[in-house]
DNA sequence: CTCACCATGAGACATCCGTCACAGCGCCAA
DNA sequence: TTGGCGCTGTGACGGATGTCTCATGGTGAG
């Protein structure tokens, strides 16, 4: 049990929680390991309650009639996942499923609403993570609705590479786990535009190299600059 | 000093809040009487406070490099505007302006903060209200990830017939005060297209009748299915 | 080894839609 | 009345991109 204090813990939004509250909750969430490609909740389903994932992935996207996937966040360890819906009641607006074997812990709804109404601090980081996440949206609209496959994978790319990229001379490496499917849903696109996306940037300098999933990538100010100029 | 602790008991999120705290913001809030075409904050300020919607209307928007603009959203009365970035202290990430003379208020972000904090029922609010935003934002994104002009047209005056609309007959009836210039941007596209997405609903029989900004629509459920269905 | 499977690259093609150009119309002021 | 201006409708055109199809190469199981 004071396992479980010690695993929320080390979600950040609970980390400084004074410890009683936290044992209180501990006593109430679920903690679930799930392999890759469990569906956690879906669209239009009534909200239950939240998840932290305290290892692996969570990919969160919309489906179209047609099939197609348009990803909406990837939140990997440390990342609550679902915590919007909580509050006004309605159904999550998107699915989520996971993308790697995965250790989550689920809260149910009620506890977490009283952890929000009791604890300034669970408030107060609740409202910030909804804050960043708002700022990605924004974010992603603009991308989708001005910005052409090149432009929209280079600052992917550039996402990737700030988050996990390490310095190589003056270039970037990056272990980048993904397939060029799973790229596509994140920049809202077909696989092959991915392709022929790839070859713009290589051609442009800005993807240098490429082997299996390990890529070589031009400083993140160079890929954002050409993200910002729109292709071309 | 009464009269604006009644202005602020008209926004919802102040609705029932205690006369003290409720005093306590009056104090130090100020209200602002803007015409139409104001600018009240840009895309990458610093965020320094929110605004209270009494009256009139606020358009949010990005603006890409080439100047092209996407609407993210239009607050009317009893809205509140830009408290998102509050709370972790960033930029706003997108600009807002008066599409019409508009009474606001604003009220300076320590203060709100503050209100935020001592007060669950502020605090609660603000989360409800992120939330319908956060909804907003993710129905804004399958909307221009998925569908063609057309449905997105149709999506778009579904919601406003549902939120001003006034039913005809089998029919309903809506003034709705805005160009195509400003659907446009609501949709994420241009102008021509917005009146080519005209004529193909009106062969549809989804918008029966135009007469200035008086439209004619099909019933809302309709507009939605076509909308769901993708065009075609 | 070999076959099946999957990720990727590439070409052909149709379609959507952004842009440009221009015309018609209503409204208002001079 | 006339001219200007803003909003709307329409046609032409080209570029971006989704889809279909197939080839290539690597990997793992039998």
């Amino acid at each position: 049990m004071s396992d479980l204090v010690a695993l929320l813990r080390g979600a950040p939004i609970f980390a400084e929680l004074d410890g009683a509250v936290l044992a209180r909750l501990a006593a109430r969430c679920v903690p679930r390991t799930v392999g890759e490609g469990f569906t956690l909740f879906r669209a239009g389903d009534r909200c239950q309650g939240t998840y932290f994932v305290l290892e692996g992935r969570v990919r969160i996207y919309r489906t179209s009639p047609d099939g197609r996937e348009q990803t909406l966040a990837v939140q990997g360890a440390g990342s609550s996942v679902a915590e919007m819906p909580m509050f006004d009641g309605g159904p999550y607006p998107a699915s989520g499923v996971t993308t790697a074997p995965s250790r989550l812990i689920y809260l149910p709804r009620a506890e977490f609403e009283l952890a929000f109404r009791t604890d300034p601090e669970v408030a107060s980081a609740v409202v910030r993570a909804l804050g960043r996440r708002m700022r990605h949206l924004v974010q992603l609209v603009e991308t989708v609705a001005f910005r052409d496959v090149a432009a929209r994978l280079a600052m992917l790319l550039a996402d990737y590479a700030e988050r996990l990229g390490t310095p190589a001379g003056d270039s970037v490496a990056l272990q980048l786990e993904r397939t060029q499917d799973e790229l596509a849903t994140e920049i809202g696109t077909a696989r092959e535009s991915v392709s022929r996306a790839h070859k713009q940037l290589q051609a442009k300098g800005l993807l240098r190299e490429r082997r299996g999933t390990a890529l070589l990538l031009a400083p993140v100010a160079e890929l954002r600059e050409f993200a910002r100029g729109d292709g071309r």
